[in-house]
DNA sequence: AAAATAATTCGATCATTGTCGAACAAGCAA
DNA sequence: TTGCTTGTTCGACAATGATCGAATTATTTT
């Protein structure tokens, strides 16, 4: 599962709101978030759409629980896969001026 | 200069033509090079386009020398704003089936 | 059964992007 | 000066991408 290509993660992570999301994820600290607890000021079909991009690029994963999908990043696979990625982002997480 | 925010790092990075040059400056090893010293199979109109983007993220820098556009990576500026991602981009060179 | 919740799917629209050929500019070589 | 090399700029075009409202599905709650 895990032949995804760096461009795909790229373009993936090239989105502010898909940014903003993995930024959310990362404050969540593994515990996995329904996709309306991420504040983002967009429709819930671009927000669907924005999740999509994310699972598909590998980069968080989504279960089905009830009426929500819990989604979470993808932690271990990340790191093994591309090395530092996450922890970029973290940093870039801290500088978010839009975090609370 | 260095106000550059990720999502145009992202950006600039999520096209395979960039990536490659990307990639074969790396395999420079600091030695500049010349838009056209870069293998692509597009036209030389398209290629000075990836350069631009390149260069507005902040990722090379590029200097005149008579008719030629010697490039190469903002190196330092970019471990310390973005520190792994050149790693990553190293690793992912390693795995470059294209590369010679 | 009916209503509310959570998310996806479907078209549609509009902006962005990658691509090219042709024209142009600037330096170097004959 | 005349050309050659190296890049940039300029439309143009096709493909992709972000966005939305409305309709749909599935689940839980009342």
């Amino acid at each position: 599962m895990e032949e995804v290509e760096l461009p795909t993660v790229m373009q993936a992570l090239s989105d502010p709101c898909r940014i903003a999301i993995v930024h959310e994820l990362l404050r969540a600290d593994g515990r996995a978030l329904a996709c309306n607890e991420v504040p983002l000021d967009i429709s819930k079909a671009t927000r669907s759409h924005h999740f999509e991009i994310l699972r598909e690029a590998g980069i968080v994963f989504t279960k089905v629980e009830g009426t929500k999908c819990m989604t979470s990043l993808r932690t271990v696979e990340l790191n093994k896969r591309f090395p530092g990625l996450l922890r970029l982002l973290a940093i870039d997480s801290e500088k978010d001026p839009s975090r609370k």
